[in-house]
DNA sequence: CGTTATAATGGTATCGGTACCATTATTCCC
DNA sequence: GGGAATAATGGTACCGATACCATTATAACG
């Protein structure tokens, strides 16, 4: 491997002085510039970011702890900081926790310990600690998507409290009096933000309305559980409120499976909605929140904590959501 | 921060011994073991890893060269590739370089510089040469789903010749004669390899079929002007064949513009699908590529070439895709 | 029992850059 | 014209771990 120390040899400067030329800091005269570029492709030389990362403390690099990038709302908050990164000069580390805690402790150690300059977190269950851990070596954090209560730290998320009350609305404005829930995991506050708007949609509505809740995973199988089990209640619920995308996803195959139809049987809404390119039509009633900005945002949050140019004390940055009007669901019967 | 040599000292030992410990190398007696252990929970120590791979020459991190994480094909293939790496203690670095040269090369020269251990490369244009540059490096590398002719490297792809011929007999049998494939990028060797496929089911069926191929992105924006020019068509076209599923959502919207109506109208078939807990009903008659595997092969296979398990010729796996009849083809009319 | 293997541990150099400080030459400005 | 600022360059130490080699104690074995 051409070291600098090659390069300067070459050139016959200092290997300081090829540092500065690699670095384009402080001034270097043009003729020794030339000299040393013309070293560097000579020789091939491609400098050992590990050596410099190594002195200068800087790896120029992110990572991003979500729980599984193949949700399509992931990908597109993925999408969003890594275009961030990138034309920051920063790469990115994908990390997937499937929600599990341990997984989810390993990578911010073993990412700890490759001194990534910055995290972007989505919590799963005990974030708080986490956050603790990773402010104690002093690495910053940017929290996204999933607020941790009594914590301060850097927050960039949707609003799932108040989408949540809107979508609701939307369905007692149909005429829905039956509306269940399909909730996320209890302890996640997405889910109770989410529960929490749908209750305070049904108060507003007085005594006539009739809300349950069920909690379950973001996922596609457990919303086929969660909506079969809705189904099943007597009187059956003429509207079900998703969690999210993937629940919607199984509460349509769980509908199907009853032999019922949308909306015409039954109203279905959902929080989180797909791009229209991986729709076969635009069928969701849906609080669209927008995923690529959220990360694009956190990044850039993220990237001003590192540079200094941001030092106020950390804020939670709430983006509004969309409602979007689909075919999933219609008037009550 | 707290070193190496703080923990040694601490427990009244030498570096080496704690570098020792951390690394399970070497037998170290279990009380001084469990000395140094103490030690590190006591100054919650956190190893520099930036250190070891400095002076190891290994990072422990592979790196995902992809076009687009947003396209829920590529997604599965990174989470393949990412549960294989996580498995074995190596973390991921993502990259989308969106079918652009540029950003390519750049990608490629960040990652040598940054010591990656191993590359995934999903190449787009002028990819023999970047396997030409990587290879200098000695830095291992696998392409993902795309061949570089006249290249020797490790390759794992799917069977787009063989798809593309199953899928347009399969519209053959069902009557269609007059079939548009809309295809992807000329140059990219997965298009040009389905073209094939469907050329050679064409020709098979001799000169009563009529076979079109049009060109454009492998994106839902490129497949809706690619079917609106194939339905302009006169005779119009009875059957399209989208090159990828993006494509595909991209002409049912096109379709559906046109007043027209699939399948009974216009039948689709398209290669990739999407995940069934990304629709909301079975739809697509489609060649599946098992995504995830190819991913996780991939990256299998180069952690065999980095440890040395495996030290063969480059080899090429070809994954065979399988044929999913959905809603979306039927009887030409 | 002496020889040889293995366990257990340490000393020192070094990986390839950059931080820090120093030096000389040149420019600038009152 | 003299002092201060800046350009241009270099010397040396050092970041925090591991590689390499050496040393001693202990176990194994014919």
């Amino acid at each position: 491997m051409t070291t600098i120390r090659d390069v300067a040899h070459r050139a016959g400067v200092a290997p300081i002085t090829v540092s500065r030329v690699l670095n384009h800091a402080k001034p270097v005269h043009s003729a020794t510039r030339a000299r040393v570029e013309a070293a560097i492709a000579d020789l091939n030389y491609v400098p050992n970011v590990l050596a410099r990362s190594f002195r200068s403390k800087r790896t120029e690099t992110l990572a991003l702890i979500l729980t599984d990038i193949t949700n399509p709302f992931w990908t597109r908050v993925a999408r969003g900081v890594e275009d961030v990164a990138r034309q920051a000069g920063y790469s990115l580390i994908l990390c997937n926790t499937d929600e599990n805690e341990q997984i989810q402790i390993e990578y911010v150690h073993l990412l700890l310990r490759k001194q990534v300059d910055g995290l972007l977190l989505v919590p799963s269950r005990n974030g708080a600690a986490l956050v603790e851990m990773i402010r104690q070596q002093q690495v910053p954090v940017v929290v996204l998507d999933r607020r941790i209560p009594g914590v301060a730290v850097d927050v960039v998320r949707g609003d799932s409290e108040g989408g949540a009350y809107l979508l609701t609305r939307l369905l007692l404005q149909a005429g829905h009096r039956r509306i269940t829930l399909l909730g996320g995991p209890e302890d996640v506050p997405t889910a109770s933000d989410r529960a929490a708007g749908f209750q305070r949609a049904l108060k507003e509505a007085g005594c006539q309305a009739d809300g349950q809740v069920i909690s379950g995973e973001y996922s596609y199988l457990s919303g086929i559980a969660m909506a079969r089990q809705a189904l099943a209640g007597s009187p059956r619920p003429t509207a079900l409120f998703a969690g999210n995308n993937l629940i919607a996803t199984g509460a349509i195959r769980a509908v199907q499976a009853a032999g019922l139809s949308i909306p015409e049987q039954v109203s279905l809404v959902c929080f989180d909605d797909f791009a229209p390119e991986l729709l076969v039509e635009p069928f969701f009633t849906t609080a669209v929140q927008p995923a690529y900005e959220l990360g694009s945002l956190a990044a850039r949050l993220l990237l001003d904590r590192l540079s200094g140019r941001i030092s106020t004390d950390p804020q939670e940055i709430v983006l509004p959501v969309e409602i979007v009007t689909g075919r999933s669901s219609g008037p009550a019967h």
